[in-house]
Parts: C-alpha cells; sequence; structure tokens
DNA sequence: TCATGTCCCATAACGGCGATATGGGTGCAT
DNA sequence: ATGCACCCATATCGCCGTTATGGGACATGA
C-alpha cells in the first residue's frame, strides 16, 4: 500500500516533469493532455485522477514558476548597498522571466484561459514578500523613504512591466541596462 | 461591382463587430471561428476570405484595441503641468485597460497562441509615440531630465506594470491612488 | 476456498475547435 | 448560347478537454 502511493507519486512527478518540458521547448499553446499523458507513459486519465483536469497540471506549473523565481532571488550574494540589493534582486526577476518564458506566462496572463486556485493565488500575491523585506532593509537604513508596501509594489510593477512588454515583442532599444536605469530611476524617486 | 464590394466591406465589418462583442462580453477564450460567422450570420469560411483565419481576425481586434487606447489618450483636456499631462495620459491608459480587458490581453498578453503581424507590432511600438510627445515637452520645459526615448519606455512600463499585475490577480491594497504615486515616484526619479 | 462487492483506470465516445478539400452554382466573356 | 473561371457553403480531418462506461484487480465475508 506504501509502495502503491510511492508508485503514485512517481508517476505524479513523471506527469509534472512532461508538462514542464513541454512548456519550456513548445510554449503554453502546445500544451496538451494527451500530449503530457503520452510522453510520461500514462493514459490521460491519469491525469485527471491526479491532478484533477488541465486546470490542476496549470497549477502545478504556476507553483513551479515562482518556485522558480524564487529560487532564483534566494541564491543572490550579499549586497552592502540596500539599493543594490533591490536591483540585483530585479535583475534576477528578469533573467527568470527570459529563462522561463512559457512558464512566467502561466504566471502573469491570464489570456492562458487558465484561472489559479486560491492557494496559487496567493502563492503569488507572496512573491512580493522578499522584494518587500529588501524595501524594509533600505527604508530602515535610510535609503527609502515612504510605505515598504507600496514602494514593493511599485518596484514590482515597474519589473514585471518591463519583462511583460519585451515578451510582447515591444521592445526598447536600450536593454537590460535601459530597464536597470528605469529602476533606478523610480528608486530615487522614493529616496528620503 | 461597386455595390458587391460594399456588401463585402459590410460583412467584414459585422464579422469584426461580431468578434469585438464576443470579446467583450466572455474573453479571448469564447471567441471562435465557428462563434463569431454564426454571430455574424455568415459561414466559418466567410472569416477566411475576410481575415484568412483566425490570427487575421485577432490581429483586426488588437488593432481595435490600440485604437480605443489612442482614443482615450487623445480626448483629455489640456494640462498646464507638463508631468500632470503625463499623470493622466496615464490614467487613460489604465481606464482603457479596465474597460477592455479581453482587449487589452489581445494586445499585450502572448499566450492566446495570436502572433501579430508585422505592421500590428509596429503599431504596438508606435503607440509610445503620444507618451514620448508628452515626455519631449515635459524635458524641454524642465520637468524632467534626461532623453524622453527612455524615460517615456520607463514610463509606460510603470504603467502596463500596475495593469498587468491587476489583471492577473495580484492586486495591491492601494487602487488608483497608489498606482498615481508609484508613477509620480518615477518622474520624481527624472527631475532635474 | 470461493463468491461477492468495490474501486480504479483504460478504452471509447462526445461536442467543439481551427483548418482544409471539394463540389455546385453564379455570372462574366467569348 | 456556351464554356469557363471564380466564389463560397458543405463536408471532412485531426486535434482538443472532458465525460461515460466497461472490465479487471483486489479486498472482504461466508
Amino acid at each position: 500500500m506504501d509502495v502503491r502511493h510511492k508508485a503514485e507519486d512517481a508517476t505524479r512527478d513523471a506527469l509534472r516533469e512532461a508538462a514542464s518540458r513541454i512548456l519550456r521547448r513548445e510554449g503554453v499553446r502546445a500544451l496538451s493532455l494527451r500530449r503530457v499523458a503520452r510522453e510520461a507513459g500514462v493514459t490521460t486519465m491519469g491525469i485527471y485522477s491526479r491532478f484533477g483536469g488541465k486546470d490542476g497540471l496549470l497549477d502545478a506549473l504556476h507553483a513551479e514558476g515562482f518556485e522558480l523565481l524564487s529560487e532564483a532571488q534566494a541564491s543572490l550574494p550579499e549586497q552592502a548597498d540596500p539599493l543594490e540589493a533591490i536591483v540585483a534582486h530585479a535583475r534576477a526577476h528578469r533573467r527568470m522571466a527570459r529563462d522561463h518564458q512559457a512558464h512566467y506566462q502561466v504566471m502573469f496572463e491570464r489570456s492562458t484561459g487558465f484561472e489559479p486556485s486560491s492557494v496559487s493565488r496567493e502563492r503569488a500575491t507572496g512573491s512580493l514578500e522578499a522584494l518587500r523585506a529588501k524595501v524594509s532593509d533600505a527604508v530602515s537604513r535610510g535609503a527609502l523613504d515612504g510605505d515598504p508596501e507600496s514602494i514593493a509594489r511599485a518596484v514590482f510593477a515597474q519589473v514585471h512591466g518591463t519583462v511583460a512588454l519585451t515578451l510582447a515583442g515591444i521592445e526598447g532599444g536600450d536593454g537590460e541596462a535601459g530597464h536597470d536605469a528605469a529602476l533606478r530611476a523610480l528608486l530615487r524617486g522614493f529616496a528620503p
């Protein structure tokens, strides 16, 4: 029984990995239940019993995406300057979006026809927490002035905006340097 | 012949209007060729002969969306303060996104599986022009300092970021006031 | 040990999708 | 008048997500 349970978890993982692989390589559009099931060596119904359907599978990928984001931001080197810590945080965000575009779309675009579950939505909102902590640090050290929550949201919106426009193909000529410059301007605007 | 041509344009318009109506009321997901054709009193093939397929139809809606955006920003009252003109511009942008969410998704989210044509992509990039003009005005009047192109892109990203996060259901508590405050902070960062 | 019942999952089916092939009818040119 | 070319509606194809259904493995009680 216990073994059986383990086996179930194994095919569950196999399904999630197959889905993740297809998502990375061929995008949201190519992610069909039949395709994922075939690639994982399971019948389509296997996805229904494990994930409840396509939304459940996408929910798992949604979570995986936010894990990728927080991992990228957790392993950053320490910064003496609290503002530089925020810039590094934003850079990691942009890098994650560039390296996992399709995951990023599942995370932030609702036109896929997928609605994240309530816990997934909370996790998404919670992804602001790490940034809020860095902003709080900057505020307490006199590098920024204002409500950390509001500042963090403004920064998050700025970073997500640059990423989203890039993914949409509305590209400025400045690239990463320009994105950094825009963020630094925003931070200057919150200077004491 | 001329009459015939007019009639063709009429059903073309009927198709575009039906598509726009379905998009507004039921979202991108509900927009199928069969549905649009039925609602316009035409067979599915009528869309192929007029628009070349689903991408052509979405391209028309993409264009319609950017028209809605530029219309909303063209009819704004004059502002004495050039920075207030930029804030008003951003407000119109956010209002358009709120009032035409599905159009906005077609305009900026690529996870719909629709790739805009090259002219549509140019039109999208060109939608920055009106903002760039307002920024240029602010720079020449000494309210901002820097490259107008870069500043305009930063502002656009900031505004789009707040809108996109709202549409994604990652909502801050501050609402419109918070969005204005974030934009004003960014503008402060570009002050001379 | 054997019969019974329960649960799980693979096969099959359903309605809808975007896209394509095809056949019949209309209108023009010869 | 007759042939031809073009246009569009019908039918079809291969997918999709989801649901129904049938059979087989396993546990349970006699």
